[in-house]
DNA sequence: CCACAGTGGTTGAGAACTCAATCCTAGCAC
DNA sequence: GTGCTAGGATTGAGTTCTCAACCACTGTGG
């Protein structure tokens, strides 16, 4: 019953008698799995709307694109293909390719052809980039602990990250070893000789 | 280091060193933290990128409207004012307004003026609206299932849960008592009489 | 009864994202 | 080589969302 688990009413009246073919064996939500799950919604959902608000209020950038700039920054080069920057930033190859697109325009990213493949291309993060991520950090770090991190016991934190990491296996992702490698190291490699 | 505490080139270099005014307090992400936030991230991000796909290709409507309807469903005379349906379901009146005036396009929900505050306007599941999330909740609950809540141990569940309502009260929100009585009860004796 | 601050809600413009279609290029198979 | 499938990335149209401005109404204080 409730929210999601659909219509309190139960659709007792839609006829399902007729075709047997696809009982239902639905399990809906127990009771303790929807109130996780309700608290679970809302706090994700208001605690990144904080964060976009914080991050374009403050710095003129949405919270995807702080993390497009935040990863490119940790990378030797500060260069990745575009693919795997898709992939680590948990975001489809079309956004992205908007979002480097805006953030090219703006000067923070710079697109560099890949010449071993030319199918692909390279996001290098420009010194204004890092300057404007440099800039964005404090506060927004500050924002995740203020409204997340501060707000949880080392215990819940520690939890936190083991239900991330459950419910990311079962999505099939790693994160551990995300495709950071490969083509960048070369990249790097090739760029000094 | 890393990611999000950002650049990992520490911005040693950024002379801080004139302006003794604001000097950095920040308290960067250690790296348990860090895990932690950078799990939970990219599970949330890719968990709500899923529910949004499912519905989206199943039972054409967003996650966010799926909401709106849920929520509707679940109250007496599936009527709810405007601005109390905004906040249950954590969204901007400006948000809910615009969807709202998809749903009613699509003749899923129908908006009646409120008679004693003119201001307020209640927002009504019709039945085509109830049809469409009886139709489309299975489905959902599925997923839900799927992707969160059976990856978990009940022990989880419950960590979850706490975990949620811990932002949420540092969000100043209580979600128990979501303002769902006074004007809808009202209404709903009104309309009997 | 009249200003007037506050509430409830809508609107429009612009930013971001999704999906599907498209375009090159690589890497085979024959 | 020639075809063919798959991979990497971009584009455009359409949708949703954000922000700020706005309108309409309420209820109080003078």
């Amino acid at each position: 019953m409730s929210a999601v688990s659909v219509p309190s009413t139960q659709p007792a009246d839609s006829g399902d008698q007729g075709s047997v073919s696809s009982v239902e064996e639905i399990r809906w939500l127990e009771p303790g799995e929807l109130d996780a799950w309700l608290s679970y919604l809302a706090a994700t959902t208001l605690l990144e709307a904080e964060l976009d608000r914080q991050l374009q209020r403050d710095s003129g950038m949405p919270h995807a694109y702080y993390q497009i700039l935040a990863m490119l920054s940790d990378v030797p080069g500060r260069t990745m293909r575009m693919s795997d920057l898709a992939a680590i930033t948990q975001s489809s190859q079309s956004r992205l390719s908007h979002a480097v697109a805006r953030l090219e325009r703006q000067g923070w990213v710079r697109r560099v052809p890949c010449p071993d493949d030319r199918r692909s291309t390279f996001a290098q993060l420009t010194e204004a980039g890092f300057a404007a991520l440099a800039a964005a950090a404090p506060g927004h770090v500050r924002t995740v602990r203020r409204h997340l991190i501060d707000r949880l016991t080392p215990e819940q934190v520690e939890q936190l990250r083991d239900i991330g990491k459950a419910v990311l296996a079962g999505l099939g992702v790693d994160l551990g070893r995300t495709p950071l490698p490969a083509a960048v190291v070369e990249a790097e490699e090739r760029r000094r000789s």
